[in-house]
DNA sequence: CGCTTTTGACCAGCGC
DNA sequence: GCGCTGGTCAAAAGCG
C-alpha cells in the first residue's frame, strides 16, 4: 500500500510537471497562431473559410487564451462508425442513406446502441460553448473506421507475446486481449502491387478470395524472426486502384524510422480498442487533426468524414477491424499522409518483397515527429522509439541528403516546443513551425473534466508508455503494452 | 548460396 | 458429414 502511494505520488507529480509543459506548450501554441493568422492577413483569405470567419479572426485571437482543446478519451455516443457486423450490402445502404442525408435509420439504429469511441483533441470555444467547430469541414480530419463484432470482448491476440492467453476467462476480459486481434486495414491508391510501409515483408501465401478476382497476398514481418505481425494485401474489386493492406499484430522489436508510422496507427487503433474496453467516459475527439473514431458493436457511421467513405471491411472473420481509408483525395488526409510520408523510407534496399515498383509514401525527406500516437508499436516501445529517434541523425539522413522536414511536410528547423518534447523524453525532434495542419485543428486545449485523464493517456501513448499512473487518476494505456 | 516468391496442399472454422 | 472459405505450410523454383 505504501508503495502504492509512493507510486502514486510520483505519478501525480510527473502529471503536474507535463500540465506545465502543457501551459507553455498551450502559451506557445498562441504566439504562433498569432504569427500565422497575421500571414494570413496578407496572403490569400483560408480556402475553406468563409468571409463571416475571416471577420472573426481578429476577435478570435483575442479570445484564444480563452478558447479550449477538449482533449478527451471514452465512449462517444454520437460517434458514427460502421461496424464490421454490416454485411457489404448493408454498409454499401447505409453510405447511400448517409450519402443522402438520410440519418433517421441510422439514429434509430444507434439509440441505445451506440458505443463508439474515439480520442483526440476537439476545439471548443470557451467564452461561447454551443459554438464548436465544424470539424468535418473546417477542421483537418482523419478519421479511424473501426468494424467490430460482438465477439470483440472475447476476443484475443493483437500479437503480443502473450499469445497463449486465449483461453482465459471471459470475466477476466483484459483490455489487451481487447484488441490482439484487432486489425488495421489501410486503404490506399496505389498502382503498384504493393505499399511500402517502410517494414520488412516476407510473402508467404497468396489466395484468391472470395468475392474479388484479386488475389490476396500474404506477408509476415522478417525483421525478427519471432515477429507476429502480418499483413495481407488485397486490390479492392470495386477498384482496382485502391489497395488494401491489413495489419494484424504488433511488431516485438524496434522498428526501423521508415516503419513507425504504419505500426504507430495499428498501436494507436489497437489502443483505442483497448481505450473502448475499460473506459465508461463519453466524448469523441480528433488529435492533432486526427480523428479516431471507435465503434462498439453497433452501427456508428460518421457521414461526413472523408476517411470513413464507403469501404468494406476486409476482415469478415471475427476480427475486430480498423479501416484507415486514405483513398479520397481530400486534404483532410494530408496531415496523415504527410506524416505516413515521413516516417516511410525508400523501398529500394527493404527486401525482395519490395523489389519490384510500390508505392512509396515518399520519403524524400526525413525528420523525426511527435504524432507517435500508439504506445503499443513493439515489444518494448521505449525502446522502439529510442531507437526510432536515434536514428535520426544517422542511417535516415544518410539515405536523404540529410534534408530536414517538419511532420507537416514543410522544411523546419529546431523549434521552441522541441525544450517542452524533451521534458517528456522526445529528444531530436524536428517541429513545425508552422503546421500544415489548419490552425484551427489544434486550436485549443481543454478543462475538460476528464483532462488529466486523457492527457496522460495521450501522452504515455505518445511516449511509448512509461506513464504509469494509478487507475484513479487516468488509465495508463501503455502498461498494456508488451 | 542464401533468400524470396510461387503455388498446391493442408488445416481449422463455420454454415448447412 | 460435407463443402466452402480463410489462412498457413512447405517444397520447388527464381533471383541476385
Amino acid at each position: 500500500m505504501e508503495e502504492a502511494k509512493e507510486e502514486n505520488r510520483r505519478l501525480k507529480s510527473s502529471l503536474s510537471k507535463i500540465k506545465k509543459d502543457f501551459d507553455i506548450l498551450q502559451a506557445q501554441y498562441h504566439q504562433l497562431m498569432v504569427q500565422h493568422k497575421e500571414l494570413n492577413k496578407f496572403s490569400s483569405k483560408g480556402h475553406h473559410q468563409d468571409k463571416e470567419k475571416d471577420e472573426n479572426e481578429d476577435k478570435e485571437i483575442v479570445n484564444e487564451r480563452e478558447e479550449l482543446v477538449s482533449l478527451s478519451l471514452g465512449r462517444r455516443l454520437k460517434s458514427p462508425v460502421s461496424s464490421g457486423l454490416m454485411t457489404n450490402k448493408e454498409e454499401k445502404s447505409k453510405d447511400i442513406m448517409e450519402e443522402a442525408g438520410d440519418n433517421k435509420n441510422l439514429d434509430d439504429n444507434e439509440k441505445g446502441s451506440n458505443q463508439g469511441l474515439s480520442v483526440g483533441i476537439e476545439y471548443k470555444a470557451l467564452n461561447n460553448p454551443n459554438e464548436k467547430l465544424d470539424i468535418d469541414h473546417i477542421q483537418e480530419t482523419m478519421s479511424l473506421k473501426i468494424s467490430n463484432n460482438n465477439k470483440i470482448l472475447s476476443e484475443n491476440s493483437y500479437g503480443f507475446k502473450n499469445d497463449g492467453d486465449d483461453n482465459e476467462d471471459e470475466d477476466e476480459i483484459l483490455p489487451q486481449n481487447l484488441v490482439k486481434k484487432t486489425r488495421v486495414s489501410v486503404r490506399s491508391r496505389c498502382e503498384t502491387p504493393t505499399m511500402n510501409d517502410g517494414c520488412q515483408w516476407r510473402k508467404y501465401g497468396q489466395k484468391i478470395a472470395k468475392g474479388n478476382p484479386c488475389p490476396r497476398a500474404y506477408y509476415r514481418c522478417t525483421i525478427a524472426a519471432s515477429c507476429p505481425v502480418r499483413k495481407q494485401v488485397q486490390r479492392s474489386s470495386e477498384d482496382m486502384s485502391i489497395l488494401i493492406s491489413t495489419y494484424e499484430g504488433t511488431h516485438n522489436h524496434p522498428l526501423p524510422m521508415s516503419a513507425t508510422a504504419m505500426a504507430s496507427a495499428t498501436s494507436a487503433a489497437a489502443s483505442m480498442l483497448l481505450s473502448g474496453a475499460s473506459s465508461s467516459s463519453s466524448t469523441a475527439a480528433d488529435l492533432q487533426g486526427l480523428n479516431f473514431s471507435l465503434s462498439g458493436n453497433n452501427i456508428t457511421p460518421k457521414p461526413k468524414s472523408p476517411f470513413l467513405q464507403s469501404s468494406s471491411s476486409p476482415s469478415s472473420s471475427g476480427h475486430p477491424t480498423v479501416t484507415l481509408d486514405l483513398t479520397t483525395s481530400s486534404s483532410s488526409q494530408q496531415p496523415f499522409l504527410s506524416m505516413l510520408n515521413r516516417f516511410s523510407s525508400p523501398p529500394s534496399n527493404v527486401s525482395r518483397s519490395n523489389s519490384y515498383p510500390s508505392t512509396n509514401l515518399n520519403f524524400s525527406n526525413n525528420t523525426n515527429t511527435l504524432m507517435n500516437w500508439g504506445g503499443g508499436g513493439g515489444g518494448n516501445p521505449n525502446d522502439q522509439y529510442r531507437a526510432a529517434y536515434s536514428n535520426i541523425n544517422t542511417h535516415q539522413q544518410s539515405r536523404t541528403a540529410g534534408s530536414s522536414f517538419d511532420p507537416f511536410g514543410r522544411s523546419s528547423s529546431s523549434h521552441p516546443l522541441q525544450t517542452n518534447l524533451d521534458h517528456i523524453g522526445i529528444k531530436n525532434i524536428k517541429t513545425p513551425q508552422v503546421p500544415y495542419i489548419p490552425a484551427e485543428t489544434i486550436k485549443a486545449i481543454t478543462t475538460d473534466p476528464n483532462f488529466q485523464s486523457a492527457l496522460a493517456t495521450a501522452l504515455s501513448s505518445i511516449i511509448g508508455g512509461d506513464l504509469k499512473i494509478d487507475h484513479n487518476v487516468t488509465r495508463n494505456e501503455a502498461e498494456k503494452s508488451p
